[in-house]
Formats: structure tokens, C-alpha cells, sequence
DNA sequence: CGCCGGTTTGAAGAATTTCAAAGGGAGTGG
DNA sequence: CCACTCCCTTTGAAATTCTTCAAACCGGCG
């Protein structure tokens, strides 16, 4: 399923955020060539060795990078929501060093490499952002890195939880501190270097201490404070211009 | 100690790498302002929260990137060898979140921001090719992330071994496979999630197996394929354009 | 109603850490 | 040139954290 109205103003919203762009800019960024088009949970957008000849923007849903070891266990470095573009890097690095896929049911934006290149050539302060943005993500992978190699179970889960909730809250979907999209166990192992069974004996414990609980499938951040503290959570290497609600409230 | 007579040749090469650059771009690489400064091992070359008006441009020794975690412990997110400028994203994120300290007495060549902002407007080609080492350098944070989230300790260790060798040879400054470098033990473990004490005990195993053994305080490597094998190793995450020998040949 | 994906629990086992201490070896200073 | 010292490496034993295996449970949905 595809359509070419795209409505990529997440995207011009995220580059946007440091320092508010021109009309041009937005203009420009709005024109992009573009194809929607909707994938499955568990649907693969791009896979390792592949060499795309478009980036993705993720305009809702949720979906992650990830690559796979010798034994088969996943690792996955990153979560994307609405706005990011997982495999930006596919305009410089021709050949996918990991693969893409959608986490739960999503909708993306295709957009062509060409555009992309034509939007830099013709905006060069756009392309400083892009670059920008692709150097807030590594800083989230040595985060991330940090967390898998020196942090215990629960310090590490208490941490991502963090860090969702307040790229949710960035965009103005985290409501009563619920994180507006189911994210099963195992991801949250797979991300966090646990097995499935741990992550369920640690999320037990947070809930035990009151910090999160369930609001049906949907995981409640009940107190991001205590939360933020159990897991060595500095949101600094998210780079915001300005910090979200939740990072400033207390307890819920 | 510092000089006005930076050679930053290294990073020209670098830069080069992938497709030959044009006399004009090499010339005004090499005529960026630069002071050159000697550092000793275990000495801080940017602290996590600094605001550094340049960028430090390593020509010879051994650095890393590191954080330290809420416990203390130390986690290294890279190893930084001649022509890596470990801190080129201060260019675009203000604040540092994290360090770079040297592992190994080494030279550095301080670049400026304000002169690598002038190169990149003038020449908006290099400024791709600095975006482009910035993203092979996520996709080592996310192979590292591989590494330690998702495999054992011997795997980790020879795995990182086969990285430095890949890169230090890309360098020509790999011969009979003797990493040119000393490299402690615990920054091996620091860079890997593990403790030195277990780090020691792989090295042992490795050297049991014939796959690595010390020259003096270095380590060579005896036999890279098998080395790679063990450490579930394939160099396409440092997307290189063409592979150094050691890739390619069969056990020394 | 019964299936299905995901969560939860128990028990046993494995990998790695911690603690504590001894053992090199490479470079320095006498 | 030798001895000393400072790092760093190496080793053993006990403790921990996390994994694996296996099975039960749960809630929503067709």
C-alpha cells in the first residue's frame, strides 16, 4: 500500500527544534519527494547488505535497528519513532551494515535518495542538521553502549524506559507518562543485551517500587524522577534544546 | 608543549580513502590551523561537559572515548588510532557527552572549529566525507553494541583484536601482525563490558589456541582468520573501500 | 470458546565478577 | 649495568548476576 501524500512535517519539526528554520526550509523539506507506505509488526524495511536507493522517515508507529550475531541473537541498537530516519545513513554508506524493520504495525515515508541530495545541495544549513541528527544518534549508542556494558538488569531497563518516555514526551504523545506504543519484553531484551525472562523479573521489580506499572498493554512511568535516578539517567546525551515536561515534573 | 607545524597528512589520507581527492581539497586540508600537543597516557584531552572550540585530530598514539558510569565503572565506546579526530562532533553538539583521554603517550593536532568550518564551506565535498567518517564511526558503536549485548567474552575480546588489526593495517602500521600499540587489559575490558581479571583469562585461551601470542608488551595476532572466526568478525561495519592484507590472507 | 502472542514463574546451570594476592617485565635511576 | 619500582598481568576461590529450560498463565480477538 502507497501514496504519494506524504506528509513529512515530522520531519521538518525535528530539524527544526534547535533553531526554528525558515519558511523556505520547511517549504523545501515538505516538497521532498515522497511515497507512504504501511508496514506490519515484525516487517523488515531494509536489511544488512542491502543498498537502498531511499531513506525511510518514520512517520508513526515504532521500529528499530538491529543486527544479527552468529548464534542468532539480535542485538538492537536503536528505537525509532515519528520523525526519525533509520537508515539516513544509506545516502552515505551505500551498503546497509545492519537492518530495519518495524516493531509494531507503522507508517513510513519513503523518501528517494535523490531528493534528499537535491533538498542538501540546495540548503546546505538542512544538511548541517541532518548530519546533526545522525551525530545525536551515535551519541545515543555510546549511551546505549554505557548501559549494556557497565549497568546491572535493572539499571539498564530503567534507563530505556527514560529514554522513551521523554523522546514521546519530545513529541508531545506521552500522556500521563504512558509511552504511547506497546513494546514487548522481548525488545526491550534484545535491546538491552537481557533475555526476555530477566527483563520480565526486572520490570517486576519497578513495578514492586511503584515506578511503572501496566495501563493495559502500555507501560505507565508513574514516577520518572525515582525512575530517572535508579537508572543513571542523564537525558544531556540527547542533545535537547529544551528538556520535555517530564523530565522537570516530580512524581505522578 | 606545542608547535605551529602540524603534518595533517593523516587525516588527508583518511579522507582520501574512498575516492582520490582533488589537489585543491588535499592542499587546503593540509593548510587548516592546527597546534600540535603531546599528551601522556591516562591524560584527559576533553572532559564530558567541556565546550570545545577545536577539535583534536590524533597523529599518533592511542585514545579513547569513554564515560563514566554512575558506580565508577568506566565504559570505552572507541579506540582512537593516527587520523581519527575522536571529537569532530563538537563541531555540531556544543557540549560534550562524554570523554577523550589518551590510553598512550600521544601526539595530537588541535583543528580549530572555526578553520574546519571554513574548509567545509569551501569545499562542501569534504564536508560530506567528515559526515561520512562520523556515521562509519556509529556503525562501530553499534557493532560494538553487537559485541557486548549479545556475545561471550572470548568472542568479544578477539573481535575487538581483529578490528585493530583491520584498522592499524589499513594504516600500514600493521607488520607480521603485531598490534603497534600496547593496550592494557583493562582497557580492553573497559571496552568490551568486562573485567580484567576475565579479559586475562580469554587472552589466555586465545594464546592456548595459537590465534594470538605477546611480542614483548604487544600483542600479535597468529592466525586472523581464525581469530575472526572465533570473534564472529566481518569487516564490512568499517566499510572500507578496499580490505588491507591481513583480510585476505591465511594464518602466519 | 479457544487460539495466539506475549507475560510470568520456578529451578537449575553458566558466565562473569569480585576479592585478594602473587608474579612478571620494561624502563628508570643509581 | 644492575637493581628497583611501577604497572600491568596472572591466578585461585567464592559470590553473583543472568541465562536457559520448561511450563503455566493471561488477555484480547477471531
Amino acid at each position: 500500500m502507497s501514496s504519494k501524500l506524504a506528509d513529512l512535517s515530522p520531519l521538518a519539526r525535528k530539524l527544526g527544534a534547535e533553531a526554528p528554520l525558515t519558511e523556505a526550509q520547511v517549504a523545501a523539506i515538505l516538497a521532498l519527494p515522497a511515497t507512504v507506505r504501511q508496514v506490519d509488526a515484525g516487517q523488515d524495511i531494509v536489511r544488512e547488505g542491502d543498498m537502498p536507493s531511499q531513506a525511510c522517515l518514520l512517520l508513526d508507529g515504532l521500529a528499530a535497528r538491529f543486527k544479527i550475531a552468529a548464534d542468532g541473537a539480535r542485538q538492537i541498537h536503536s528505537f525509532h519513532i515519528s520523525g526519525d530516519i533509520p537508515d539516513l545513513q544509506s545516502l552515505q554508506l551505500a551498503r546497509m551494515d545492519h537492518s530495519v524493520s518495524a516493531l509494531r504495525p507503522s507508517t513510513l515515508a519513503l523518501l528517494p535518495h535523490y531528493g534528499l541530495k537535491d533538498l542538501i545541495r540546495a540548503h546546505p544549513e538542512l544538511g548541517y542538521l541532518l548530519w546533526r541528527e545522525t551525530l545525536i544518534e551515535g551519541s545515543i549508542f555510546r549511551e546505549w553502549m554505557s548501559n549494556i556494558g557497565r549497568r546491572q538488569a535493572l539499571e539498564r531497563v530503567a534507563h530505556v524506559l527514560c529514554e522513551l518516555a521523554v523522546r514521546f514526551d519530545v513529541l508531545g504523545l506521552l500522556y500521563g507518562g504512558v509511552l504511547p506504543v506497546r513494546i514487548p519484553q522481548v525488545d526491550i531484551g534484545d535491546a538491552q543485551g537481557l533475555s526476555v525472562v530477566h527483563v520480565n523479573r526486572v520490570m517486576k521489580q519497578l513495578k514492586a517500587q511503584r515506578l511503572v506499572r501496566m495501563k493495559g498493554p502500555l507501560i505507565q512511568i508513574l514516577d520518572f524522577k525515582a525512575l530517572a535516578d535508579v537508572g543513571d539517567f542523564d537525558p544531556a546525551y540527547l542533545h535537547l534544546h529544551t528538556l520535555p515536561e517530564i523530565c522537570t515534573q516530580r512524581a505522578a
